[in-house]
RNA sequence: GACCCCGUAGUCUAAAGGUUAGGAUGCCGGCCUUUCAAGCCGGAGAUGCUCGGUUCAAGCCCGGCCGGGGUCGCCA
């Protein structure tokens, strides 16, 4: 039998990064496997289904490298072949018209609140013939599920999960507007799908045991369910709002770079003993759901820069100027110059070992491409008091005199004066390194003189001299 | 509240029932050094939620307690 995964997503605006961890859990499984993940879109509530929504979810599969075999499935299409299934069940025997108004459920509800037990339908339409049916007001269609016994599935992740049918009531199948409910539309699609093993959140554990109840009154044979843990925040909730970034795509924008979201995400309830840095292709001759483990993990922002940083340095660097080049054009708002861009193959290797992510990394960059007279930090201005300006001076003259501009001549002309003026090399690097980037930090000196070139360099000291 | 799941440093985690509970991250310190990083070295940080039981031996098996989470819709 073919593995056959799918991850299916509520459209709800973005790709939330516990949906994307679940997606990558499929698609890491099937391919480990050798087979394939599947998208369906879980819209069948309409209110909250628009185009807009799938393509954010799309497009930050895409980003995330995630594909899928064929297109995009809306499930909302296929409410025919769901209305078709739960008629079928109503002809033999297996589910029946149910006629309880909502104030009836209301009721109920409130009875069994006031009990302490969970809400359960009472089944009092259950075994009522049609003979009964009131004249006015449409019937939903319920499953009848067995009353005695319990119902039981063997969770790749969770292990063996019982539960008490007593515990469970007969849910409806069909609305009275003649549409399906999400737990017959996901029965029949993953069934239709043929579809082999459901991974997703265990917030949907409790529905994993009625959806089976349905795949045994249908007579299908239900396929492995594997429940992984949720994601949770800083303080142990489930993600949401409040915890600040949910989608992928607010990830995308911090400057993190899709493999190391990747690699996050894979590590987070799941390990291979103690590797930590897990590229893809390694991940998937890796990947099972053996190495799931079944209690929540937070998410933690300080470890995931952590590995952003580990990409940054390893990614290559052609690509990376790309990406730094396309941030700093939407940090500046306009395009860079010749001259700009030419510097930044130079200093892409000192300055991709400072960033943490994409937008750090365009920060520390900004120098290279800032207009004179440079912006000056606090911490900067500071180094150009003092003695400064008149080492600033002697340093200006010295560099004038360097014929050829390359890194060993710059060393050894600025070494040389800091000899010769029995000065320490910081006490002229300083200064120096204030006058030309504007900051107290940067780069080794003698590299920033040799991106910025003789011109540019001589000038932005030279604004600094009396 | 009912049902279900979980419980190893702040966080992510490792360890056929058998060393001093290992690694990563974060934090602190050192080396390197023109600054900041990176890199290397070192340090602190876990009475394994807790109380019992089984066993020669328990983080691991069993039971209870406590704590955390999830689910209880004609939402998905």
């Amino acid at each position: 039998m073919s593995v056959i995964t799918r991850f299916a997503p509520s459209p709800t605006g973005f790709l939330h990064i516990g949906g994307a961890r679940t997606a990558l859990f499929n698609w890491l499984f099937a391919k480990h496997h050798g087979g394939h993940m599947l998208l369906r879109i879980e819209d069948t509530d309409r209110a909250r289904s628009t185009d807009a929504a799938v393509a954010a979810i799309t497009d930050g599969l895409h980003w995330l490298g995630l594909d899928w075999q064929g297109e995009a499935i809306s499930q909302f299409a296929r409410a025919d072949r769901h209305a078709e299934v739960a008629r079928q069940l109503l002809a033999d025997g297996k589910a029946y018209h149910c006629y309880c108004t909502p104030a009836e459920l209301a009721e109920m509800r409130e009875t069994a609140k006031a009990e302490g037990r969970s809400m359960r339908y009472d089944g009092r339409w259950r075994d009522r013939g049609p003979d009964e049916a009131p004249r006015d007001g449409a019937p939903v269609i319920r499953l009848k599920a067995p009353r005695s016994g319990a119902t039981v599935i063997n969770d790749l992740v969770q292990g063996q999960v019982t539960v008490q049918n007593a515990e469970m009531d007969d849910m409806v199948l069909l609305r009275a507007d003649g549409t399906p409910t999400y737990m017959l539309a996901v029965v029949v699609d993953d069934h239709d799908m043929a579809i082999s093993h459901i991974i997703r959140g265990d917030d949907h554990l409790t529905n994993a045991i009625r959806q089976r109840q349905i795949y045994d009154l249908l007579g299908w044979t239900a396929p492995h369910f594997a429940h992984i843990p949720l994601i949770h925040g800083a303080d142990g909730a489930k993600l949401s709002k409040r915890h600040g970034a949910l989608g992928v795509e607010a990830y995308r924008e911090m400057g993190i770079l899709p493999a190391a979201l990747r690699n996050y995400l894979l590590r987070l309830g799941w390990s291979h003993g103690d590797d930590e840095i897990i590229e893809t292709e390694q991940a998937i001759a890796w990947f099972d759901l053996d190495g799931v483990g079944k209690s929540a993990a937070r998410f933690d922002t300080p470890r995931l820069e952590n590995l952003n940083s580990h990409y940054i340095r390893s990614m290559d660097e052609g690509e990376l100027c790309q990406l730094l080049a396309d941030q700093l054009r939407s940090t500046l708002g306009r395009d860079l110059s010749a001259t700009e861009s030419g510097r930044l193959p130079l200093a892409i290797r000192p300055l991709k070992e400072r960033a943490k992510t994409l937008l750090e990394l365009a920060d520390k960059a900004e120098f290279l491409v800032a207009g004179r007279p440079l912006a000056m930090e606090a911490k900067a201005a500071s180094l150009l008091t003092g003695e400064a300006p008149a080492q600033l001076a002697k340093a200006h003259a010295c560099l004038q005199s360097v014929e050829d501009w390359n890194l060993d001549d710059l060393t050894a002309a600025i070494r040389g004066l800091a000899e010769a003026e029995d000065l320490k090399l910081g006490q002229l690097a300083q200064p120096l390194r204030a006058a030309l980037t504007g900051r107290n930090a940067s780069p080794g000196i003698f590299e920033v003189l040799y991106f910025l070139g003789r011109q540019e360099s001589l000038d932005r000291i030279g604004d600094h001299l009396v």
